[in-house]
RNA sequence: GGCCCGUUGGUCAAGCGGUUAAGACACCGCCCUUUCACGGCGGCUUCACGAGUUCGAAUCUCGUACGGGUCACCA
């Protein structure tokens, strides 16, 4: 009942963020599923910035949620920088549409201006509170005579404007996810609309946004809740359609409250540097608050379009959990590229100092061959640098006694002198001759498979574990493999 | 504190009055393998609690507990 999406109008939802810090991988969630709606039922999705916190909102941060979303493959219809009928899409630009409404609420009387203090309603909050009471605001400046406004402004008082919420009304709206919401109206009082600057405060500008931009369906984070009654009031003080909202639940951290900055990483662009896949991202981030309805996991877009539905979306929060992200994302860097994922790689190795951003074009090529060795091996590409001794170190420095000792048996020097003279007399080294030559020296001299490889792998590399041995050698080349054995086997005695 | 939302294993979750309560991640064991990883197989662990409705409740109702959100001239 509460999923239903009439698909005899259009859907137009939007995805609405403030431009004030890094994009939020809750705030990814929210556009995800605004995202997947809209595609889903072949509507529109519009972006609009909240900009009204002039203090705190910022161009880099704005920039920084556009470059996120297209790198989500999160695209949008309408909205800055691709336009539309319904702009502009800014809020801060919308300031002249804001205030015909404000003089129209204010004319009706719906609306009155507020000259209370800071200092004032603190005192009244703080007072109601000790009290025990809902510290919602009393309404002193509801009916000022014009003598007492005159004195306000005298003093130099600028005034709010305040919307004037009727009193004992039931406030309904269907919720998508939650059913049936029921709020009272008392509960609410009188809040701003505007602030002292003429700026409109977020309640007031979302509704008349959202009604002028003919948004069919509010699709966000349970955080706002319990704003909208408020902006029920609105619609209704305003004349205008309320759209279908659906809240959907919070992404908590491991200690079950909103994840924030100690929960670990939290923005998009922080698993971006990482070295997580997009794909990955957008497939962990839909299956927090929606399941499919089959058995299935890993979800391309079209396939999350395709499922997508928004009565399969939970009430509950979930904890977002980095070892199923882990998981997912190493399913994608598994059918990635080599080359892919050596592109994403190359900034993390020249970080950690392995190489400098200049590769030749056989360097290039030579890594990527390593990476395809190490791939199967990583659940995000900044990993490689665990990796990267292996390949780009031939000063080998062996782990530790146990490793070494794998050296110290007596057939090993025979193992050894005879596997170099076996990769020497080989013609081309690849991993189609080198498996023979491992094989045969197992025969030759009679030892286990553990006797061959284990030894090899130690001198070559210094680690008893390791990618697969046979590809690291064609990799490493005929050359750096002798002598990185004879450099660790003469350093033994 | 008021209002509102939520509660199925360690985590994500399916479930819509009758099921041996799916599946995935994690963890453990086995197999595969030169190692690690991958992969395959198996195991572990769950309906917050208490009443009620019903022949029958994880599913419906109420209460309790716990968690969360919100009550800004932040969004």
């Amino acid at each position: 009942m509460g999923g239903l999406i009439f698909m005899s109008e259009e859907v137009r939802v939007r995805f609405a963020p403030s431009p004030t810090g890094p994009f939020h991988i809750g705030g990814a969630r929210s556009a995800l599923f605004n995202w997947l709606l809209a595609k889903k039922t072949g509507g529109k999705l519009i972006l609009r910035i909240e900009d009204t916190d002039r203090a705190r909102s910022t161009k880099e941060s704005e920039e920084n949620i556009k470059e996120a979303l297209k790198w989500l493959g999160i695209t949008w219809d309408e909205g800055i920088d691709v336009g539309g009928e319904y702009g502009p899409y800014r809020q801060t630009e919308r300031i002249e549409i804001y205030k015909k409404f404000t003089d129209k609420l204010l004319a009706e009387g719906k609306a009155y201006y507020c000259y209370c203090s800071d200092e004032e309603l603190e005192a009244e909050r703080n007072a109601l509170m000790a009290k025990n009471e809902m510290p919602i605001y009393q309404g002193q400046c509801r009916q000022l005579t014009a003598e007492q406004e005159a004195k306000f402004i005298a003093e130099g008082r600028k005034p709010t404007i305040r919307f004037r919420t009727p009193t004992n009304q039931q406030i309904v709206f269907d919720d998508l996810v939650r059913g049936k919401m029921s709020f009272e109206s008392n509960g609410v009082g009188d809040f701003v609309i505007v602030k002292s600057d003429g700026t409109p405060v977020y309640n007031y500008a979302v509704v008349l946004d959202d009604a002028l931009m003919k948004i069919s369906h509010v699709i966000r984070a349970e955080e706002h809740l319990s704003n909208t009654p408020r902006q029920v009031v609105l619609y209704q003080a305003l004349e205008l359609p309320v759209p279908i909202f659906g809240h959907i639940s919070l992404i908590l951290g491991k200690d079950r409250s909103k994840m924030s900055k100690r929960h670990g990483a939290t923005s998009v662009d922080q698993y971006r540097k990482l070295g997580y896949l997009p794909e990955a991202i957008d497939n962990f981030l839909a299956l927090l608050g929606w399941a499919p309805n089959s058995e299935q996991e890993i979800f391309s877009s079209e396939e999350l379009i395709q499922e997508f539905s928004m009565d399969r979306v939970a009430k509950n929060p979930a904890v977002f959990d980095i070892d199923k992200l882990n998981w997912i994302n190493a399913h994608y860097m598994k059918t990635a590229s080599a080359e892919k994922i050596t592109f994403l790689a190359i900034p993390h190795l020249v970080e950690a100092g392995y190489i400098d951003g200049e590769l030749t074009a056989e360097d290039k090529d030579k890594l990527v061959k390593f990476i395809a060795v190490i791939q199967d091996h990583l659940s995000y590409v900044a990993q490689v640098v665990d990796y990267a001794d292996i390949y780009f170190k031939d000063a080998v420095v062996i782990e530790d006694q146990e490793t070494k000792d794998v050296l110290l048996d007596e057939e090993i020097p025979a193992v050894i002198a005879l596997f170099k003279e076996k990769l020497n007399a080989l013609e081309e080294v690849n991993e189609a001759n080198i498996k023979p030559i491992l094989k045969a020296i197992t025969k030759e001299l009679k030892v286990g498979g553990k006797k061959v490889f284990m030894p090899i792998r130690v001198a070559m590399t210094g680690q008893m574990h390791g990618p697969d041995l046979v590809r690291l050698i064609e990799v490493l080349g005929r050359e750096r493999v002798i002598a990185r054995i004879d450099a660790t086997m003469s350093s033994l005695n």
